[in-house]
DNA sequence: AGAAAATCCTGCCGGC
DNA sequence: TGCCGGCAGGATTTTC
């Protein structure tokens, strides 16, 4: 799925409910869906029932709901992931892999329902630790500020939408890539939550063609691209994210509304909406790139 | 170490 | 109608 726009979606419509959820009862329909817990489902059931989520926290496209100082539920939705939260009795979602019943702090009962086609995603139990710099580990508004991260999400790289993002530092390492600017944009080591859309949206709107070295890039221009990215977040979570088919929906499994706003992809043979080129998508990395030929030029 | 390719999966869609 | 190739919002591991 989701990329940051709609993992912020889906952690905004959990937080909602989760915060101070108590776990009562959880399914297992398919353990794959549990393969990232390396000591097993039945381990993974036993840790979290009864334990209550104290925040629902996201850097990138991770998602963390922590239930002491030193653990949490740690969710990532891959490429078709859902997180929904339905009233018990509500009818079965297709491709359902687990299921969290909880009681949350209304007393109301809950069912969060991991749905995922392709099974990509995960839900484990991590250990916490502290951040190298002492600042929160991710964004939970709706909960005290901590600096503590799981180990899994601890070397993925504050994401554009963090306050402590440093834009100069990350401008400046990625001048010193070689890769086409794209492999970088969506490398989440450097930056992250960027995706597939979200980069091509972004280069799109940066006048840049996807196969551009990042160091034949000023480092003005990157610092442009990048302040471009974030706007472009923000924007789609503004809009609730991006649907195009069944496969990402929020919690409530509404479709998110930045289709319509975007330029580059998913629009090939349109025309572009800057110059009147005609969109291509060509085959990229196993996947495919969006853009305008005529104005998202390569420069040697 | 950095870069690129391979891998984990299921389902839908269009073409023949 | 049915089969096959192509395609899908990602991260990690392997290979070079």
């Amino acid at each position: 799925m989701p990329e940051l726009p709609e993992v912020e979606t889906v952690r905004a419509g959990l937080a909602a409910k989760l915060v101070g959820a108590r776990v009562i009862k959880i399914d297992i329909a398919d353990p794959r869906s549990l393969k990232r817990h390396l000591l097993g489902p039945r381990h993974f059931v036993d840790e979290l029932i009864g334990q209550t989520f104290e925040a629902v926290v996201r850097r990138g496209k991770f998602l963390w709901l922590p239930f002491s100082d030193s653990r949490a539920m740690v969710g990532h939705l891959g490429m078709s992931g859902q997180l929904l939260l339905r009233t018990p009795n509500y009818p079965e979602d297709r491709q359902t892999r687990v299921v969290i019943h909880a009681e949350t702090a209304q007393g109301e009962l809950v069912e969060v329902r991991f749905v995922d086609q392709r099974i990509f995603g995960s839900l484990a139990i991590e250990d916490l630790v502290e951040t190298v710099d002492n600042q929160p580990g991710g964004f939970s508004p709706e909960a005290p500020a901590s600096n503590l991260i799981p180990v899994v999400v601890a070397h993925i790289s504050r994401d554009l939408l963090d306050p402590d993002f440093d834009p100069k530092t990350v401008a400046s390492k990625m001048s010193k890539r070689a890769s086409g600017i794209k492999r970088v944009l969506l490398d989440q080591k450097l930056l992250s939550g960027i995706g597939n859309i979200y980069a091509d949206e972004s280069l799109w709107l940066a006048k840049l063609h996807y196969d551009q070295p990042a160091n034949t890039i000023r480092v003005s221009k990157l610092l442009e691209l990048i302040e471009i990215a974030k706007q472009v977040l923000e924007r789609a979570v503004l809009q609730g994210g991006t649907s195009f088919d069944e496969q990402y929906k929020n919690v409530n499994g509404d479709s998110g509304y930045f289709s319509q706003s975007l330029n580059a992809y998913g629009q090939a043979g349109k025309a572009c909406p800057r110059c009147g080129g005609q969109i291509e998508r060509k085959a990229w990395a196993n996947r495919g790139s969006h853009f305008c030929p005529r104005c998202q030029r390569l420069k040697t």
